[in-house]
RNA sequence: CGGGAUGUAGUUCAGUUUGGUAGAGCGCUCGCUUUGGGAGCGAGAGGUCGCAGGUUCAAAUCCUGUCAUCCCGACCA
């Protein structure tokens, strides 16, 4: 069926909305796709939808490929599920979260929450597969759904990139054996592939931090764009990985044998890493070269907060030369020190510096030696001490003597002191080598598209997701968890291909194959244009026709530009000679085609741009 | 949760400093003209100035409170 602007329900708008900064936000709603209902709520409208939809069907026929079979679960769940995952807490106030009128419990109009809106469906999946699978014979088997999902963000922003409703495709992956896990993982690896080949569009596998839910294998699909959400880094020799996931390169362990013994200076108000550098080639040089950051040992105090808002100090050392990115610290330090759950990392706070007068603020060190530490748990503060894996064995410091205006001089790592246990956590920075040799680091922003990743058994542990092995056995099954972001890989479409006069989208979800334009006196264009329009839809095109009798032909031309149809065919005054215009949007460049080899012509060009 | 900003017509904004009873562009309706790059003329519709108090003869404008939204950061399997 020919749409047609003339009843289409489509308003487009010349100027830009107040609140959009990006321009996927700002073609989007000027184009008349979507409408903001909510902070990081859209409606969808008829074009919005028709792109939709293909987008979710190339997603659908990918997954089928593969052999994943679709579901569909509902977005408004009970929440014991995920109480026995663990995630009705750990997710905390990201999720939504509502009572029904059961849940009246304490008095009228109060309500306790017992449901929520999914953010995502994992205790669902491994529920429904117990539910019915109990053999080995059953497995593996893929399911997916594309369902909308729910997350309280604390801030919304780009429009569609980020926001509280979204949709989702969600594939699950249930094997016996880890082999078969890992070739689930590979199936899907190599459909997201396809999927984004399929779209034009260059996203990149990286990888992944596994997050809070263990796993071995973790990958995330992001789209290298500026307005990205995620920093990644890559190596010239093709490593990349999320910062979250980068392992450092430490350089070798050094003799010190020959190391003259530790000494401490005097050093007033130096209580910067740059005032301490300053002081020490001032007063304490050394022969072949100047002090620099990199030769202090730098003693960050963190504190790791927990769910309970519980705050357990430590201590993080770093060279000088470097910053502490407390999102990786995140990553570790919970397993590290023992803390269960979902804990954060943040500085500390004067607060608890009070509690623990031992640490003197800017002279922090892990004491002279190992006899008389310092730092680390069973030391004279019992304060857990944690490293960066660039201080190695035989490395010497400039470090704080734990007494105002006092630093030691010549401490050497492994000698004079020791620490809990390594920890990656510094700000990876360009220039890094890659941790498998393939060359120096640069860091790139991308918006994440998608995540696959091996989870392992942890769901179907907790909910006791089991089934018999060929030897009679209850065997735990393991899970793969996949996500494709379908509303925001929209967005990144429009981000990758647009220009100053709206969307130009690929031919695989473009809202039609051909905009027609009729524009011009009397009735034989509009004549002339209903005609091919029929005619191409009976080729098999889909077409936007402007029927519109009033509008000028500046605006149905900026409105074909704005709406971004990849191929623009203008029945105008070339029509006295027999001739239609078709235009590339993409180039602006534009052919005289003749009315009657028109409907070939196009025909031809579709199958090139598909 | 910190920092910054903004709430006036469908939309983008002016008007707030200096209080005097509501404005413009775009969009929308009607008529005539116009039709290859966001047309012209004429006539219209449309707003509890976020909300609640207060000051005042009089509040969009001043004061207090509150709510909401946006941006930056924190946060974000």
């Amino acid at each position: 069926m020919t749409t047609r602007l003339s009843h289409l329900f489509l308003r487009t708008l010349r100027d830009n909305p107040v609140d959009a900064e990006v321009a996927s936000h700002r073609l989007l709603v000027r184009a008349g796709y979507i409408r903001r209902a909510a902070p990081g709520i859209y409606s969808w409208l008829p074009l919005g939808l028709t792109v939709l939809r293909r987008l979710e069907q190339i997603v659908r026929e990918e997954m089928n490929a593969i052999g994943a079979q679709e579901v569909h679960f509902p977005a408004l769940l009970p929440k014991e599920p995920y109480e026995i995952s663990g995630r009705w807490k750990t997710y905390g106030d990201g999720i939504f979260v509502l009572g029904d009128r059961k849940s009246e419990e304490v008095e009228p109009r109060v309500r306790r929450p017992n449901y929520l809106l999914a953010p995502t469906h994992e205790e669902m999946f491994t529920l429904l597969v117990k539910d019915l699978y109990s053999s080995y014979k059953d497995l593996p088997v893929n399911l997916y759904q594309i369902q909308t999902k729910y997350r309280d963000e604390a801030r919304p922003r780009a429009g569609l990139l980020r926001g509280r409703e979204f949709v989702m495709k969600d594939s699950y992956s249930f094997c016996v054996t880890d082999e078969d896990q890992h070739a689930a993982y590979e199936a899907h690896r190599a459909a997201y592939v396809r999927i984004f080949d399929r779209l034009g569009l260059p996203a990149v596998p990286v990888a992944a931090d596994n997050g809070t839910m263990g796993g071995s294998a973790s990958e995330e699909f992001l789209f290298p764009c500026d307005i990205g959400e995620d920093t990644f880094v890559e190596s010239p020799g093709g490593y990349r990985a999320n910062v979250e996931a980068v392992t450092s390169v430490p350089p070798e362990p050094e003799a010190y044998d020959d190391a003259p013994a530790a000494v401490v200076h005097h050093t007033p108000g130096t209580d910067t890493i740059q005032t301490l550098v300053d002081a020490a080639n001032a007063h304490h040089p050394r022969q072949d070269r100047p002090w620099t950051a990199a030769d202090t040992l730098k003693n960050v105090v963190v504190v790791v907060v927990t769910p309970d808002g519980e705050r357990h100090v430590a201590i993080i050392a770093v060279p000088g030369d470097r910053d502490v990115d407390f999102k990786r610290a995140e990553a570790t330090i919970g397993s590290t020190l023992g803390i269960e759950g979902e804990i954060s990392v943040e500085a500390a706070e004067s607060e608890d510096f009070a509690r623990h007068p031992g640490l003197v603020a800017g002279y922090i060190g892990p004491g002279m030696s190992l006899d008389a530490a310092h730092l680390g748990k069973d030391s004279a503060t019992g304060i857990p001490y944690l490293a960066d894996p660039r201080i190695v064995s035989g490395s010497r410091w400039i470090t704080g003597a734990n007494q105002s205006d006092y630093h030691v001089f010549g401490l050497v790592a492994g000698r004079d002191f020791t620490w809990d246990a390594p920890i990656e956590s510094v700000v990876v920075q360009d220039g890094d080598p890659a941790p498998d040799g393939s060359g120096p680091l640069s860091t790139r922003r991308g918006i994440e598209l998608g995540h696959i990743f091996m989870l392992g058994r942890y769901f179907s542990e907790v909910l006791g997701l089991k089934v018999l092995d060929e030897n009679g056995k209850q065997s735990t099954v393991a899970m793969g968890s996949y996500g494709f972001g379908v509303t925001r890989a929209l967005a990144a479409l429009v981000e990758a291909n647009h220009d100053d006069r709206g969307i130009i989208w690929p031919a695989a979800v473009a809202p039609a194959d051909i905009h027609l334009v009729a524009t011009g006196k009397g009735s034989e264009v509009f004549e002339a244009a209903e005609e091919l329009a029929q005619q191409l839809e009976a080729a098999g095109l889909s077409v936007i026709y402007d029927d519109r009798p009033k509008a000028s032909p500046g605006v149905k031309f900026g409105d074909a530009e704005l709406v971004g149809v990849p191929t623009i065919v203008v029945v105008g005054r070339g029509l006295a000679d027999g001739n239609v215009e078709v235009k590339d949007r993409r180039s602006g460049q534009a052919e005289n085609v003749t009315l009657t080899g028109a409907v070939a012509h196009l025909v031809e060009r579709a199958a090139t741009l598909r």
